[in-house]
DNA sequence: TATGAAATAACCCTAGA
DNA sequence: TCTAGGGTTATTTCATA
C-alpha cells in the first residue's frame, strides 16, 4: 500500500471511510461530529481520499425486486474451444441485463450477474448468451451477505497473515 | 410491481434513479437542474422513493485494491452429503473476507465473494472454508463491468418479453 | 418564499521536521 | 523557519416548511 493512503487511513481515516460506506450520503458535519473533527476537516480529509482513489464513487443502491426484477441469476460462460475468453465478458457485458462480470481463472473463464423480471425473460437471455458461450445458470434464491462494508479489522487480520 | 411505485418511476423518476445510482452524493439543486425540477420537488421524489423502499441506500465505493486487498476471488461452496446449505451460507457469511454470499440452485449451492491481500491469506480463508463445505475456487482476472446501473430502458425491455 | 442549516473559502494556530 | 493538519469565522449555497 502506498505511504500517501497509508497515511490518509488512520484512525479518524478508517471511520470516515466506515460511516460512508454505510451511508454515502452523510453531511460532512454529521460525519465531524461521529469521529470528532470539525467540518472543514472532514472535507478536506473526504476530499483527500476521493483524489487518492480510495474513494471510487458514491451510488445509491436500488431494490431490484421492488421495482419489477424478481429474478436474480449469477452465469457462469465457458468459452467454446479454442475461443477467446475476453471476448466472451465482452460479448457478456454488451447484455444490458448483466449487472457485473467478472473474468475468473478456471475453466468457465467469466461470471455474470443477471437481472430479469421473469423466467421467460432469464431464458432470452440465456438464449443470447448461448450464441458465443457455454452457459451454466443459478438462480439466486437469497443473499445472506450483500456487499459487506471493509474495516480497518479486516485489514489488519489480512496483513496478519503475512508471516 | 406495485402501482405506488409505478407512479413514484416516471420519466422523471428515473432520471432521477439513474443519477443517484451514478453518484450519490449530488444535491437535490444539482439533480433539480439535471432532471428540470426545483429543488423541493426533487427533496419530495427522493424522500418518497425512499420510503417506497426502490432506493435502499447510498453507499462509497472503496477501490480495494488501492487500499491493500489485491486478490479477489469468487468461491462456490457445496455441502457435504445431506448437510444444510443455509447453514453453509451462515458459516460463510461469518468469515470477514466474505463480501458477499449468494444461496442459490445447483449443485453448489453457495456463491461468494472474497477479498485478501494476498494467496497466502486467501489460502487460510479456503482452509476455514473447507471444515464446513466443499471449496471451488476462481480468482478474478479483472471486471469489465461493475454494478451496472439500473435504467428504464432495461425495465421496459424486459417487460416486453412477457408477451 | 423565508428561515435555518450546511458547505466553502480565507485565515489563523499549533506541532513537528 | 517551513509545512501539514486542524480549527475558526464569514459568506455563500442548499434544504426544509
Amino acid at each position: 500500500m502506498a505511504l500517501e493512503i497509508e497515511k490518509l487511513l488512520d484512525e479518524t481515516g478508517w471511520r470516515l471511510l466506515m460511516e460512508l460506506q454505510e451511508n454515502g450520503r452523510l453531511s460532512y458535519k454529521e460525519l465531524g461530529l461521529r469521529v470528532g473533527l470539525s467540518l472543514p476537516s472532514v472535507a478536506e480529509r473526504i476530499r483527500k481520499m476521493e483524489e487518492a482513489g480510495i474513494i471510487t464513487g458514491y451510488h445509491a443502491e436500488v431494490d431490484l425486486t421492488k421495482i419489477g426484477f424478481s429474478v436474480l441469476s449469477i452465469l457462469r460462460l465457458g468459452s467454446f474451444a479454442g475461443e477467446n475468453c475476453s471476448r466472451v465478458a465482452d460479448l457478456a457485458s454488451a447484455v444490458p441485463e448483466v449487472l457485473e462480470c467478472y473474468k475468473i481463472t478456471g475453466n468457465d473463464c467469466v461470471v455474470i450477474k443477471v437481472v430479469t423480471c421473469s423466467m421467460p425473460h432469464l431464458e432470452q437471455v440465456i438464449e443470447q448468451l448461448s450464441r458465443f458461450s457455454i452457459v451454466s445458470t443459478s438462480i439466486v434464491f437469497s443473499r445472506p451477505m450483500k456487499n459487506r462494508i471493509i474495516t480497518r479489522e479486516l485489514l489488519e487480520r489480512a496483513q496478519a497473515v503475512q508471516e
